[in-house]
DNA sequence: GGTTCAGTGCAACCAAAGGTTGCGAAAGGT
DNA sequence: ACCTTTCGCAACCTTTGGTTGCACTGAACC
């Protein structure tokens, strides 16, 4: 199922502004603090504990120019996270197609047996 | 990006006791709070409340039989769910392809001019 | 060199969420 | 009738996402 290492990743992923912030990251490239918190809803010290959250996890990392630090994904990891979603998603997916075959075993007998 | 709709849904699936129960409740059939917090590592008033969380949203629906409530997945939801999470996860992948490539082609441009 | 400005980090504080315990109420089995 | 099981509700604790306020540092400008 699901060990705590993937959980790790998933809380990580599983916040909202922490999702966008990994958009912007991928979509407009490597960002600070600042930057960021400048595209989102929320205050730079918001924006820095979701950076050290997700650096803590490996899904970004830092890299001190000057006096700022500029974040930037890890790809190897971020490509990680996304085989947990999809794996997740595969196993749902396969349940909900299997319990969709078990309904219509049981509405086949179920017609079958309709004339006695 | 991401609507509003969308963050409740992931919100939902993005704890790891709403996901195992979801699972249980996909592997095992339908199942009440107490059934499932016989096997998770939480105790019936959490579960509940779990429950109720995921009721809201939709992703399962109660069925009252007797002094039980039978929870059951609803497949339709879940399977929108799983929708979003693939989509998620097709959006970084091919960010990352993307900059794979750019990568690459950075490469490509520094290593033809190193003979200078 | 000193002042000023932008970017960071740290600490205190607040509200919401996941989790617990304790209790009373209702349906079933004996 | 009694006891058990299952449930729902309320109080409480802890973690986490978010805020404000302040002190620090590197860079730029005089």
């Amino acid at each position: 199922m699901s060990t705590a290492v993937d959980d790790e990743l998933w809380s990580a992923i599983g916040d909202p502004t922490r999702r966008t912030m990994i958009d912007l990251l991928l979509s407009d490239g490597p960002g600070t603090a600042t930057s960021l918190s400048r595209r989102l809803p929320v205050t730079r010290q918001a924006v820095s504990k979701h950076l050290a959250v997700l650096d803590r996890v490996g899904l970004i990392h830092a890299e001190p120019a000057g006096r700022e630090r500029h974040y930037q994904v890890d790809e190897a990891q971020l490509a990680r996270a996304v085989a947990q979603l999809s794996a997740v998603g595969a196993t749902w997916d396969a349940r909900l197609r299997r319990i969709k075959r078990i309904a219509e075993a049981i509405e086949r007998s179920r017609t079958d047996s309709e004339g006695e």
